[in-house]
DNA sequence: ATAATTCATATTGCGCACAATCTAATTTTG
DNA sequence: CAAAATTAGATTGTGCGCAATATGAATTAT
């Protein structure tokens, strides 16, 4: 009685241990991009964006012309976040959307000069995030690779 | 002029690299925060939770009959997310949510008998969001202790 | 060529997430 | 003790994030 009794508690111990908040990793993750939001808000606020939208912009600053579609591919984003995104990005003039002539399915998102200038007001964000992270450029990098890999073995099961 | 244009070339490389999406590791937690949620989504909807409902039960699971604000200090969030999300569980009968009469300011978050036995049914979450991750336990806790590291690191220099 | 399917985007509805503001209760201070 | 400051929680408004659905255009299959 008293060994299935230590049995069983072990067994509970385990489980128990799983659903532990602090054993999650899940919400190691969640938590830890809230707290990059905050940390990014002040700084994103100087140049009018939300960190979405500074990631949109971040893409097009890359490759722009394109249709939401590629953009949606880029950031793991769908049409029902990006269209009203986008338009608050076009009111405040640092896009365009444009329906494409050869194929008329496709909007696609351009820069406007606004927008293009931007860019310089933007390089002083990735330094102040490295620097608030009191992380070594090499950890972060090594870091990101391990995130990237989970997420992508993730996102292969949802692909199943 | 030739060793001057390189070198701005080159200053010029560097502030670029800083602003590319891949080379982002908020985009790289952020990304990954999405796609949890999208892995959870399936689990969680046969428990009738969303995820961050799900993070709150785990949190009560450990600790109930606590006002809303520790609920808040442990997840991270104020009460302007925990207060319509709390009375949605409470909709739910899975909480009940009692004005302390000690100090009444306060909101006292307790389970219901059919929160308590929620916890049962969740407890094959885990390890399903392990086989997903297609990760060793070693590895994952190896990486969700890091990336807790880097969240604190990033909350100490928002305390500041 | 027409019908069926697929595709890109938009719309609606719900649930976070958080800043700003408000109310009411407690604590601190003079 | 009374005034001021602090605290806990609720409310409001804005912006994601995504499921479900709708619309219209392009592709394909017949």
């Amino acid at each position: 009685m008293d060994s299935m009794g230590i049995i069983m508690a072990r067994k509970q111990t385990a489980a128990d241990q799983a659903l532990r908040l602090d054993n999650q990793i899940c919400f190691a993750v969640y938590s830890t991009a809230h707290a990059f939001n905050r940390v990014y808000k002040p700084l994103l606020d100087r140049l009018g964006l939300t960190y979405p939208q500074y990631l949109v912009m971040l893409a097009l600053w890359e490759r722009d012309d394109v249709p939401v579609k590629d953009l949606g591919e880029r950031l793991f984003l769908d049409s029902g976040t990006l269209t009203p995104l986008l338009k608050r990005l076009e009111a405040a003039e640092l896009i365009r959307r444009t329906r494409s002539t050869e194929d008329e399915r496709l909007v696609l998102i351009a820069l406007t000069a606004q927008g293009q200038a931007l860019r310089e007001k933007a390089k002083v964000v990735p330094q102040s995030i490295l620097a608030a992270s009191a992380c070594s450029v090499g950890e972060l990098l090594a870091m990101k690779d391990e995130i990237v890999s989970l997420r992508d073995r993730l996102n292969a099961v949802l692909g199943e």
